[in-house]
RNA sequence: GCCCGGGUGGCGAAACCGGCAGACGCAACGGACUUAAAAUCCGUUUUCUCGCAAGAGGAGUGCGGGUUCAAGUCCCGCCCCGGGCACCA
C-alpha cells in the first residue's frame, strides 16, 4: 500500500476565475483565518491516525461505511457531501462512546484507467496510483475521520488474490461456471457487460451506446442459486433500507410462481414445454409460441421459417431502447395441451424471450393482453375460459384477473387458485409437467475482455479441459509490461509469458484464461477486508468479522441499488456458506444520499459544472464546505450548490469564531456556574434546547440542515445577550457550544477548544449531557383562535392548567371583542399551545 | 400503463403526532459604523385591502371537493415534476 505525505498541502492551484475570499480586518479582534486554522490542525493530526480502532468487546461497536470511490483523480463537492454525512455521524458516535470503525479505500480497477492509458500513454497502474495519492491528500485536507491503517486498494495483488481465491471456492462448489451464451457487448467499452449493467438497452457508462448481443464463452457466477434467499431476506432489511431500493431488488429478482407443462406436437409426438403462471387458463390457449432461438425451430421447421427466426434474432440483437412491434410466423406445426382440447397452431414470436422460463409460451388471448395483441394481429382464435366471480367480463379487452373457470372440462366451476393447484398436482402425478418457480434474475456474467482487472485464475488445457489454478499459486499476478492499444481482443492475449503455462494437472503446455473479472467483484466484499486489511494468509480473520459485522450504517448513491448492493448481498451469503462469516446480510441500514446539482444539472465532468473539493478548501475552507453540504438540504434530497449559500455558511463560522475567541479569556478564567441572571438563563436554555434538537437529529432522521439552523439560532441568541452573560455562565456555555459544533466543523471546533484552554481532540470528548430543567421555558405564548382564526396571543407561565388558561383567555380584551354578544358553543384547549373558542350567532 | 418520491415566499428550505404556515440561511432593501467602500452589527422582507400612523381586515402551502373546533399535514378525484419497473408469460 502506498505511503503518502500528510496531505495538508495548501499549494493547490486555483482556476483564474476563482477569487479567494479576502480577509481584511480593521477590527481589533482576531479574524477567522480558515486556512491558517485548518492547515495547523491537519498538520498536527497528520502523524496520529486519530481514528485508528481495534476490536474492544467492552465497548459497543459501530461500523460506518461510505461506498468506496473510484480513483478518478479529483474529489468534487458531490463526494464531499457523501463523506461529510458519514463523518458527522462518525464523530457523533465517537462522542457517544461507540467504538467506531470508519474505513476508506479505492475501487482501483476499471476501464477509465485503461482508457486514460490509451489516451495519454501512461500505464493504468501509474495513473491509478497517482490519482489515489491525489485523492488521499484531499481526504486528509478535509480531515475525514477514517482509520487509514485499514486502507484497501483493489488493484493490489494483496487484495485481488482474494478475488481469485473466492472464485476458486465458487468454482469448487459449482457456483462459478463457464458457458457459451448470448451476452451484452458494449462496443464503446469493447467488453461484455452483466445484465445489471445494461440500462434501457444501453451501457450503464455510455448511456447512448446500445449494447449488442454476442454469443461468447463466458464465466458466470451462480447468483440464481441464491435468488430465493436474496428475495426472502429483503424482509429483514425492511425499515433499515430505503423502500425503493428494496422494491428495485424485488423487481430485479422477479420471482414468479406457476407451472411448466408439456404440449405434444402432432405427428412427431415431440414435447414443447411451456412456463405459465396461469395454468388455470390452459383451456383458453389458442396457440403455442416459441422464442425464435428455440431449439425446435432449428430442428423441425422449414427453411423459410428458420430464415424468419434468424431475421427476428438479428433485429432483436440491434434493437435500441423502447418497444418492438410484435411479430410472428406460423411454423406449420400443431400441438395439443396435456389437458386435452385439440391441437393448436405453433408459432414463433419475437416477443417470447429465450432466456426466461422455457423459451416457449402458450398464448391465452382472452386472459392476457400481450397474447390478445398477438392473436388479434394474426387472426388467431380467442376463447374465454375464466369469468369474474361477480358481474360480467369486460368486452374487447383481456380479462386478466383470477375468477371462476369455465369450459375447462373437469375443472369447470373451480376458482382460478383451486384449479391451478389441482392441475399442477395432476401434471406431477402424470409426469407431463410440474409446479415451477421462475426468476427474472440471471447468472452474473463476470468475464471482461480488458486488461485492468483481476485475472481469472483458470487454465485451458487441451487434454484436461478447464483447470483451476492451484490455491498455492495465487495470486495470478496481472503482468505490468504490456501494450495497451485499445484494439483487438484482451491485451493479455499478447503477453506470452502470461498466456503460456503448463497444465497444473498433466503438465502439458496450456493457455491461461485471458479475461479479467468484472470490477463489481472487487466491491462485493471489500468491507470485510477492512476488518483485517493486512492479513496475508486469508481474506480476513473470521473472529474480527464477528466483532465488527454487520455494517451498522452504509451510505452511498441509489444508482447502485441493483448493481453493487445485490452483488454484495450475494457475496455475503456465499461467504457465509463457505463458513467464513456468520452474518447473512452485509448491512442492517442503508442510506442513499441525494445528488449535488449545479446550474440545474447533475455535477459531471462532461457538463463542465464540477466544483472541485480543492477550490472549496482554498477559497472557503473545508469546514465551510462541510457545513454548507449539510445545511443546504436534508441529506436524502438533491442539493443545489450555490456559492451565495456557501458564503452564508462561511459567515456563520466566522461569527462563531469571533464570539468564542473574544469571550475565551472570560470562559477560561471564570469558574463554570449555573445561570445568575435572565440573560444567562436565556442563553443556557437555548443551549440545552439546541443540544436536545441536534441529538434527536443524529439519533433519528439526520436532518442536519435543521441541526445547523439550531446552532445558528443559538448563536443569534448569544449575540443578543453577549454583554449581559456572566463569566460563570460563559464558562459553562462555551465548551458545550464548541462540542456541538464538532461534528459539523471539526477544524474550527478544535481551534476553539484550544482557545478555551482545553486539550485533546474534540471528537474524543463526551457529548454534552442534556439538562431538561435548564431547557424548560418560564412562560409560553398561547394562540387564541375564535372559530379557527387567530385573534390574539397571550403569554402565560409555563405549565398553566386548562381552567386557569381558559379564564385568562376569556378575560383578554381582544378576545372579548370577538365573542361579545355571542354564545360560546365550546372551547378546545391545548395547554401551552392553543385555545380555540367556537362561537355561535 | 403500474409502483415509489415530490410540488410551500424572489431562491435553498422549516413546520417530526392534525394545533401560530414560512424557523434558519441566501438575495433584496433600510439603518449604525466609515472620508468612502468592504467587512461587521441592528432592522424590514408571503401577498392584497383600508389607514398619516399604531393598527385592523381578507387571501394564501399545485388544482377541485370532503372530514374536523382546527388541514401544508388525513380522505376522495385530478394536474405537473423526478425516479424505478414495463412484452418476464
Amino acid at each position: 500500500m502506498t505511503t503518502l505525505r500528510s496531505g495538508c498541502s495548501s499549494s493547490i492551484s486555483l482556476e483564474p476565475r476563482v477569487r479567494p475570499l479576502r480577509i481584511v480586518n480593521p477590527m481589533p479582534e482576531k479574524p477567522y483565518d480558515h486556512n491558517q486554522i485548518e492547515l495547523k490542525w491537519c498538520e498536527r493530526f497528520s502523524g496520529a491516525n486519530l481514528f485508528e480502532v481495534a476490536e474492544d468487546p467492552a465497548r459497543p461497536k459501530y461500523y460506518l461505511l461510505e461506498m468506496l470511490p473510484y480513483p478518478s483523480g479529483t474529489l468534487h463537492v458531490g463526494h464531499i457531501r457523501n463523506y461529510t454525512i458519514g463523518d458527522a455521524l462518525a464523530r457523533y458516535k465517537w462522542m457517544r462512546g461507540f467504538n467506531v470503525i470508519h474505513p476508506m479505500g479505492w475501487d482501483a480497477f476499471g476501464l477509465p484507467a485503461e482508457n486514460a492509458a490509451i489516451a495519454n500513454k501512461r500505464h493504468p497502474r501509474e495513473w491509478t496510483l497517482a490519482n489515489i495519492e491525489k485523492m488521499k491528500a484531499q481526504h486528509r485536507r478535509y480531515g475525514f475521520s477514517y482509520d487509514w491503517s485499514r486502507e484497501v486498494s483493489t488493484c493490489e495483488p494483496e487484495y485481488y488474490r482474494w478475488n481469485q481465491w473466492f472464485f476458486l471456492k465458487m468454482f469448487e462448489k459449482g457456483l462459478a461456471y463457464r458457458k457459451k451464451a448470448l451476452v451484452n457487448w458494449c462496443p464503446e467499452c469493447a467488453t461484455v457487460l452483466a445484465n445489471e449493467q445494461v440500462v434501457d438497452g444501453c451501457c450503464w457508462r455510455h448511456e447512448s451506446t446500445p449494447v449488442e448481443q454476442r454469443a461468447l464463452e463466458q464465466w458466470f457466477l451462480k447468483i440464481t442459486a441464491y435468488a430465493d434467499e436474496l428475495l426472502a431476506a429483503i424482509g429483514e432489511l425492511e425499515g433499515g433500507w430505503p423502500e425503493r431500493v428494496l422494491t428495485m431488488q424485488r423487481n430485479w429478482i422477479g420471482r414468479s410462481e406457476g407451472a411448466e407443462v408439456d404440449f405434444t406436437l402432432a405427428e412427431s409426438g415431440r414435447k414443447v414445454r411451456v412456463f405459465t403462471t396461469r395454468v388455470d387458463t390452459i383451456f383458453g390457449a389458442t396457440c403455442v409460441i416459441l422464442a425464435p432461438e428455440h431449439a425446435l425451430v432449428e430442428e423441425l421447421c422449414g427453411a423459410e421459417v428458420r430464415a424468419e427466426a434468424k431475421r427476428m434474432i438479428d433485429a432483436r440483437a440491434t434493437k435500441g431502447p423502447g418497444d418492438i412491434e410484435k411479430e410472428g410466423a406460423f411454423t406449420g406445426l400443431y400441438a395439443e395441451s396435456p389437458f386435452g382440447g385439440g391441437a393448436v397452431p405453433v408459432w414463433i414470436g419475437n416477443f417470447v424471450l429465450t432466456g426466461y422460463g422455457t423459451g416457449a409460451i402458450m398464448a391465452v388471448p382472452a386472459h392476457d393482453e400481450r397474447d390478445l395483441e398477438f392473436c388479434t394481429k394474426y387472426g388467431i382464435a380467442v376463447k374465454a375460459v375464466i369469468r369474474p366471480v361477480e358481474g360480467e367480463a369486460p368486452e374487447g379487452v383481456a380479462f386478466t384477473d383470477d375468477g371462476i373457470m369455465m369450459d375447462s372440462g373437469e375443472y369447470t366451476g373451480l376458482t382460478s387458485a383451486e384449479g391451478r393447484k389441482r392441475m399442477c398436482e395432476r401434471a406431477e402425478r402424470e409426469g407431463f409437467g410440474k409446479y415451477a418457480i421462475t426468476f427474472r434474475i440471471k447468472d452474473w456474467g463476470i468475464s471482461r475482455q480488458r486488461y485492468w482487472g483481476t485475472p481469472i485464475p483458470m487454465i485451458h488445457c487441451a487434454a484436461c479441459g478447464t483447470v483451476a489454478v492451484p490455491e498455492k499459486d495465487l495470486p495470478v499476478v496481472l503482468p505490468i509490461n504490456i501494450q495497451i492499444t485499445g484494439r483487438g481482443r484482451s491485451p493479455l492475449e499478447n503477453v506470452p509469458e502470461f498466456v503460456n503455462v503448463s497444465c497444473p494437472q498433466c503438465g502439458a503446455a496450456a493457455r491461461r484464461e485471458t479475461d479479467t473479472m468484472d470490477t463489481f467483484i472487487d466491491s462485493s466484499w471489500y468491507f470485510y477486508r477492512y476488518c483485517d486489511a493486512q492479513n496475508a494468509n486469508a481474506p480476513f480473520d473470521s473472529a474480527k468479522i464477528a466483532y465488527w459485522f454487520p455494517i451498522d450504517q452504509y451510505i452511498g448513491g441509489v444508482e447502485h441499488a441493483i448493481l453493487h448492493l445485490i452483488y454484495s448481498r450475494f457475496f455475503t451469503k456465499m461467504m457465509r456458506d463457505l463458513g467464513l462469516i456468520a452474518n447473512s446480510e452485509p448491512a442492517t441500514r442503508l442510506f442513499t444520499q441525494g445528488m449535488v446539482i449545479k446550474d440545474g444539472k447533475k455535477m459531471s465532468k462532461s457538463v463542465g459544472n464540477v466544483v472541485s473539493a480543492d477550490e472549496m478548501a482554498e477559497r472557503y475552507g473545508t469546514d465551510t464546505a462541510r457545513l454548507f453540504a449539510l445545511f443546504a438540504a436534508p441529506p436524502e434530497k438533491d442539493l443545489d450548490w450555490q456559492f451565495s449559500g456557501v458564503e452564508g455558511a462561511y459567515r456563520f463560522l466566522a461569527r462563531v469564531y469571533r464570539f468564542v475567541t473574544r469571550n475565551a479569556d472570560t470562559a477560561r478564567t471564570a469558574r463554570a456556574t449555573g445561570p445568575a441572571n435572565e440573560a444567562d438563563k436565556a442563553a443556557l436554555r437555548k443551549l440545552h434546547q439546541t443540544l436536545h434538537r441536534i441529538t434527536e437529529d443524529f439519533d433519528s432522521r439526520w436532518h442536519f440542515n435543521t441541526s445547523i439552523a439550531g446552532l445558528m439560532e443559538l448563536m443569534n441568541e448569544l449575540y443578543e445577550h453577549e454583554s449581559e452573560i456572566t463569566p460563570g455562565a460563559m464558562a459553562t456555555l462555551l465548551p458545550d457550544v464548541v462540542l456541538l459544533l464538532g461534528p459539523f466543523a471539526p477544524y474550527l471546533a478544535e481551534e476553539l477548544w484550544e482557545e478555551l484552554g482545553r486539550t485533546g481532540p474534540v471528537c474524543k470528548q463526551a457529548w454534552p449531557a442534556f439538562d431538561a430543567a435548564l431547557a424548560v421555558e418560564d412562560s409560553v405564548e398561547v394562540v387564541v383562535q375564535v372559530n379557527g382564526k387567530v385573534r390574539a396571543r397571550i403569554t402565560v407561565p409555563n405549565g398553566t392548567g386548562k381552567e386557569e388558561l381558559e379564564a385568562a383567555v376569556l378575560a383578554d380584551g381582544r378576545v372579548k371583542s370577538h365573542t361579545e354578544g355571542k354564545q360560546i358553543a365550546k372551547m378546545i384547549t391545548v395547554p401551552g399551545k392553543l385555545v380555540n373558542i367556537v362561537v355561535k350567532g
